[in-house]
DNA sequence: CTGTTAGCGCCTTCAT
DNA sequence: ATGAAGGCGCTAACAG
């Protein structure tokens, strides 16, 4: 279909000079911030344009403008689902709203996160979006400080403007699941003490635990990391302690349950029966899981709106996603 | 630490007159493609714009050089896991060598890989790899017409530059491991015909079973997508079978591995007892699962190293990273 | 609405 | 080794 041999890059001039217009006409009719003209010239301009395959050099374009229609995201990393699951939902927001989002990741170590972030702000993003704070995380300061657009998602660190879900709400669900099920022994596996969500959902399942009126001792709480790993060694802490074993256990995040049921097998347990299991955020793999995972579902799409509108907001808000409860069958009543 | 308040944007300029030099001295001394000079001056300067906290203007750099010290990644979504392990290592790779990588996603659609293309290709990108090839793709070919560089990786056209793993290998590997362990009714599960990966890792698997005078009937090979429901599917359709059901399973993914593992479950057959599965990549969930699974894992790291390489090279090259066989619990001798 | 003019910040001849 | 000058492609004032 197309013709021309782009050997040599079109510019606005080449353009203009098929239109036989000025180069700032062209530019002004190709403008995409504003409506669009219908006079005739534009729309020939536009043609010609088109038919030459011009397109708009970012680079001279981001240097005139301020703004480059790119929002940078920083993620630990993108081999976690949750991670992958927010930066797509991101991803097609921005594309929705007309931009472009980048995405860099830095692992859990602040420094890297530094380095990431000015690697970022380098390449002139329009605004951050930090999937990584940590309650003890100096860097959304840095950033207030310093009058860089951000907001934080999934976790916050307090202060910035956050899109997050509600985790205490989903901590909740979790649990009062468990508890109209009849368990009585449960148990809590939570998430990285430094992230809000890891508090936030254990203090919801408290707060159902409470309101059955069941104990949750201390020895039945166990805060770790977010990896699998993670999951089947607070699993087997869990499981191998004979009469005192919880018989249904909320574990913060799909990956540390996926962990839990592996320790569960390797007792020779069945999840499901002998053990129930939840986890959190509800990642397509736990629907497909040889026993399909019960779930609370995380509204990554509507956390990526809520961001992406923060970003342009004027200050420090605070959005939560209300979490969906997905049973299923890793969760039974007791006793059968 | 930084006491600047930057509230104004260092430029050149900048450390040019804090320096008492000219700007053009300025740019040489801080420009990181040529070996730095040890001169007094090039020192001064240095620790000058360092102190400034002088960040190069990318627009401004890239606009005037040809090269942005960015490449692209295409893939088809981070939320598969192969393509974020492929991401990662094509992003940690590109760091250490001095270039940002930045990634679309694109889905299995043609067009849409075309539009993402053009986004990519419009932030300057020095480069673009591929994770998307299909055999009856025409972008490879545009690419190649255009003079634009790129090189395809895990999958290719057989045409354009590519990085691949020795999925005839792997598939050799797979399927010889069944034979090894005795099993004489053996299935394949293949990923979508239009991939190379898919066509490789069952030619390999033919090869292996050839050897061992195993035959392989077409109604044991089943071509479907590459997510766990395909392989549930698949794997129902082949365990339900009764009599004719085959005693392994070489899913090359392990994502069908999951599906063909869930399925087994479903069906009251217990993984590496009854039947024996096998997958491929290894990701690191397959050792995480209840019955850890078998796969062959693909050499991410070597294939984001010579995909840069082949970047910078001159014609069509086709490197293959030679995988390995991981053997866990879900393989085991037949009769038990 | 159109064209003219003047840069955005940086790099790169070309002289010194 | 250094400085002066021009321009990468585009956009934003400023006239007309």
């Amino acid at each position: 279909m197309d013709e021309q041999q782009e050997r040599h890059i079109v510019t606005l001039k080449d353009v203009a000079a098929a239109s036989g217009v000025s180069i700032s006409t062209v530019s002004r009719v190709l403008d995409d911030r504003t409506p669009p003209s219908r006079s005739a010239t534009a729309e020939r301009v536009r043609r010609i344009a088109d038919d030459l395959g011009y397109r708009r050099n970012m680079f001279a374009s981001g240097l005139r403008r301020g703004a480059t229609g790119t929002i940078g995201v920083l993620v630990p990393r993108l081999t976690d689902h949750v991670m992958a699951l927010m930066f797509e939902a991101i991803e097609r927001t921005a594309r929705a709203r007309g931009s472009f989002a980048v995405v860099a990741t830095c692992g859990d170590d602040p420094a890297e996160e530094r380095r990431a972030t000015e690697t970022l702000l380098d390449r002139n993003v329009d605004g951050l979006v930090l999937a990584t704070a940590r309650l003890d995380d100096t860097l959304p300061a840095l950033l207030r400080e310093r009058g860089v657009p951000h907001v934080l998602a999934l976790r916050t660190d307090g202060v910035s403007p956050s899109a997050l879900g509600d985790d205490e709400a989903g901590g909740y669900f979790a649990a009062r699941h468990l508890v109209d099920l009849g368990h009585q022994e449960i148990a809590v596996i939570t998430g990285p003490w430094f992230t809000s969500s890891a508090r936030d959902r254990l203090a919801g399942a408290r707060r159902a635990l409470a309101e059955g009126g069941i104990e949750l001792p201390d020895a039945r709480v166990i805060s770790t990391g977010y990896g699998i790993e993670s999951g089947h060694v607070a699993g087997r802490s869990l499981l191998d302690g004979g009469a005192t074993r919880p018989t249904a256990i909320f574990a913060a995040n799909d990956n540390l349950a996926i962990g839990v049921v592996a320790a569960a097998s390797a007792a020779g347990l069945t999840v499901g029966r002998d053990v129930s299991v939840v986890g959190y955020n509800d990642i397509p793999l736990a629907a497909m899981l040889p026993v399909p995972l019960t779930s609370v579902r995380t509204a990554f799409d509507q956390i990526a709106a809520s961001a992406l509108d923060l970003l342009g907001g004027t200050d420090g808000a605070v959005t939560r996603a209300l979490p969906t409860l997905i049973p299923r069958a890793s969760t039974a009543a007791l006793g059968r």
